[in-house]
DNA sequence: ATATAGTTTGGAAGCGTTTCCAATTATATA
DNA sequence: TATATAATTGGAAACGCTTCCAAACTATAT
């Protein structure tokens, strides 16, 4: 591997005028400029990352700590983050936090200062799988962070989130607006924040419309593709009477849909079937369905920049504001 | 930030005593270790890992390259690959090769390059979306290299792939053992390799059978949710007498049985379904999707630990054959 | 031709490690 | 006890870069 050293003797140039023309600052003469490109392209020359971060202080790397890197569309948010980084020629180092070790109370915390240690700028928080507890306690000593899909109200500048509170008052609205006064869910993940939130924001809609939701209308799921089936089977055997089931993704909201059809329902004749997310299945399911568009990629996008404005100094610009969407497609009957 | 001088002069030792510390080898008396510890506690120092990388030009990072880190299962994949280097205390660098950019048609070769002057020891090579010819490129000077899922001969040591042409013949063997003659197809994407080879695998099994498959019941497929759906629909409008289907994987399985069933059809009554892949999606479809099961965890696992043995002289132990295997669900009726 | 100001240049010092070697200390052997 | 051998230690040198400063040029004004 070529160095500086090799580039200088063969350009005939001192060491710093390399430097120089590789970092493209401080003024350097045409002539010198063309000998040195030169002289890099004839060795293949690329300059070690390692002695540039161990002057500069900088890893040109942003880290992603999450628990959430399976799964249809955090891969997609994933593909966003690493494009804007591309983009600002920067590098993104991953990491699924394993917080499942419960023999190990501080395993969350090792694996930020794993990253930390194997050197980034700074680190994107990604879900809520984490606690508040210590993300503060990693902000101390190491404050270039942003929380993605989460909240604190102390770090407030550095959350990007989306109201799910609203969002499942919306989707509860919009089916009471189609005259649905019968509503069956299968909620979210109670765990996650904003699983409770947007069934919150479901339950407060139904009481401003003076709907009573009984409790066995209410399943309690966790966004996965079983959760959906199982919680069709639980409502059908209990033999209720609902025109209308509303779910915690558009997963669950796919298989929901699929156990119903198969048993002789149909939707939306018969029963009404509305997701939350706006996943990438959401337009292909039959009938495509109605959902809730969480604009995870506008979030994502949005922190990155945050955190390359605060750790490279940029100024790009930001958003803060992520409007609730109502996506309507077919799944969902019009009573009135 | 503390230094490992700072550590050494609390400590009372050297800084040559520290480093053997901290690396644990080389002969160290346990006084000398007792008093280092403590002083690397007091000063919660951290080696810095860009002066270790400068000397010791170990990255202890394997990059992985690919464009296809969206999508169910791929991110699945990333999980495998992230755990087992965690285990081995090493780091994922991730980059998605972007490929689209026709203007500069060494894009594929940039990016890797960017991964490698970044600081990594080894890469993932995921997917056939890159050239041979720039895989052979690459591997002249960065030898270090693991194809994932794609194949070629030279460097077949280096290669963890699936025999998708044998899948391919299992499964028409399968819908022919059920007695199904008059079969259509929703392919994979045939600019993949593996697309192509299952068709050829698919097609051999029916030419075994003396059943000829009309080239009107074969539709060109891209593994996407909208061409099963649109594959059905086009198949549908040609009013031909299939009983079988085979789909190119298993979400264009999965659109393709919500097509069917929205048209009336019967799942597998009228129409028996077999997919590819056994994704995640596969048991919650309605019916439940029999598939083909590739083993893409297995082998994501294969090659990263061929990769750990390469780079950093382990001895882990390495499949490098992965068997084919076929799912039975519902989704195929047997009509003998 | 000379003085002045501005531009460009070379290379020493320093970043925080590991590795090596010579020096020191401890242990075993006669 | 003296000597040979082994274990342990400290710190200089090296890794490949950026940054800085003094030196060497160039251009302009007098």
């Amino acid at each position: 591997m070529a160095t500086i050293f090799d580039v200088a003797k063969l350009a005939g140039v001192g060491i710093g005028s390399v430097s120089r023309v590789i970092n493209s600052k401080d003024s350097v003469s045409d002539k010198t400029k063309l000998k040195v490109n030169k002289a890099i392209k004839a060795l293949n020359y690329k300059p070690n990352q390692s002695a540039r971060s161990l002057v500069s202080k900088k890893f040109n790397t942003i880290g992603i700590w999450g628990t959430e890197l399976a799964g249809t569309f955090n891969s997609q948010t994933l593909r966003v983050i690493d494009h804007e980084l591309i983009t600002h020629e920067k590098h993104c180092l991953v990491t699924n936090g394993d917080i499942s070790n419960l023999e190990n109370p501080s395993a969350a915390i090792d694996s930020v200062n794993d990253l930390i240690r194997k050197g980034c700028d700074g680190i994107i928080f990604w879900g809520t799988d984490i606690t508040h507890f210590d993300i503060a306690y990693v902000e101390k000593y190491f404050p270039n962070i942003v929380l993605l899909n989460n909240r604190i109200e102390k770090f407030d500048q550095k959350c990007f989130y989306f109201n799910h509170y609203k969002a499942g008052y919306i989707a509860g609205q919009h089916l009471v607006d189609n005259g649905h006064k019968s509503i069956a869910c299968i909620t979210g993940d109670f765990q996650t924040e904003d699983g409770r939130k947007r069934h919150e924001g479901f339950l407060d809609s139904m009481k401003d419309n003076n709907i009573t939701v009984p409790s066995e209308f209410i399943i309690e799921g966790d966004y996965s593709f079983i959760k959906g089936q199982e919680g069709v089977m639980a409502l059908l055997k209990r033999n209720l009477d609902f025109t209308a089931l509303f779910c915690g993704n558009d997963q669950s909201a796919m298989s929901a849909i699929a156990t119903l059809t198969s048993n002789g329902f149909n939707v939306p004749d018969d029963i009404s079937v509305f997701g939350y997310d706006d996943n990438d299945i959401a337009p292909f399911t039959s009938p495509p369905l109605s959902t809730i568009r969480v604009p995870f990629d506008d979030m994502a996008l949005a922190a990155v920049r945050y955190l390359l404005n605060t750790c490279y100094d940029l100024q790009l610009s930001v958003e803060h504001n992520f409007p609730v969407e109502l996506i309507e497609r077919k799944s969902v009957r019009n009573l009135t």
